[in-house]
DNA sequence: CCACGATCCTGCTAGC
DNA sequence: TGCTAGCAGGATCGTG
């Protein structure tokens, strides 16, 4: 679970330093360490990263442990294990790892202008772009299908065919689905639970994403469910089209 | 450039 | 009740 060190460089390297600031990059948490150390931690599909007191019960699968001097732990559980956890010595090479792999972020970097650019560089279908973290980052399989209903946008529409009006139907999407699941803390649709073990309440918001046969929202045509861009893809066949009815 | 399959793992559940 | 096939918040690599 860690591809660029080793468990025993990760403790040799996090003994004894204070973290001096947490931030995000698309789904990368990036603890920042003194001594420009920085330690990355991507929860993938099933990883978890809470903060508790040394007497919490210990979960199964927790794969790491940070624990620091006022008892509090930060631990990562992960049953799936297909997270990973990554350590830079700088925070050139973090940026260098980062620059690489991710898009601009949708609620900070995203302007309209930007969006169509890179829109018109690609002919892939929209559910594909969207999870594309080179892309944009931080989308994931869930908010790529909120995002496209939100945008009245089929998931197969190939991305140099959107029109103006639907490029800024689906920027606006984009932004507002993000801020209402930020605004209510996650969506725990399985397992996810925030740093202090509370589960998110946007599951219970979700207009298509798991719904399949249930009515639409808008038009009351029932949600279906296809796999594109070999992901389970939920959407509505009556305001979702390909084309103009 | 793009689509698709395989792969990394474990747990849950729908269906028989 | 017990088994098993299928599916799951993601990303990467190889093939065509």
């Amino acid at each position: 679970m860690i591809p660029n060190s080793t468990p025993e460089q990760v403790e040799a390297a996090v003994a004894g330093r204070t973290v001096e600031g947490v931030e995000r990059r698309g789904k990368y948490l990036l603890l920042g360490l003194s001594g420009d150390c920085w330690l990355v931690i991507h929860r993938k599909m099933s990883g978890n990263v809470t903060l508790s007191g040394p007497d919490a019960a210990a979960a199964r699968h927790t794969h790491l442990v940070l624990w620091f001097d006022d008892e509090t732990q930060l631990r990562f559980v992960d049953p799936r294990k297909f997270g990973r956890i990554y350590l830079f010595p700088a925070r050139a090479a973090l940026d260098a790892f980062l620059l690489g792999r991710l898009g601009p972020e949708p609620l900070d970097d995203l302007t309209a202008a930007g969006l169509r650019e890179r829109l018109a560089r690609r002919r892939a279908r929209l559910k594909s772009l969207l999870l594309d973290q080179s892309f944009l980052a931080g989308i994931g399989n869930l908010y790529a299908d909120e995002i496209l209903w939100e945008a009245r946008l089929h998931p197969a529409r190939s991305a140099q065919s959107l029109t103006a009006r639907e490029r800024s139907r689906l920027l606006d999407a984009t932004q507002r689905v993000l801020l209402g699941a930020i605004l209510r803390r996650g969506t725990s649709v399985s397992d996810y639970v925030d740093a202090n073990g509370e589960r998110g309440q946007n599951q219970d918001f979700l207009q298509v994403y798991g719904r399949e046969g249930l009515p639409c929202p808008r038009c009351g045509r029932p949600i279906i469910r296809q796999v594109i861009a070999q992901r389970g893809t939920w959407f509505c066949p009556g305001c979702q089209r390909v084309r103009r009815p």
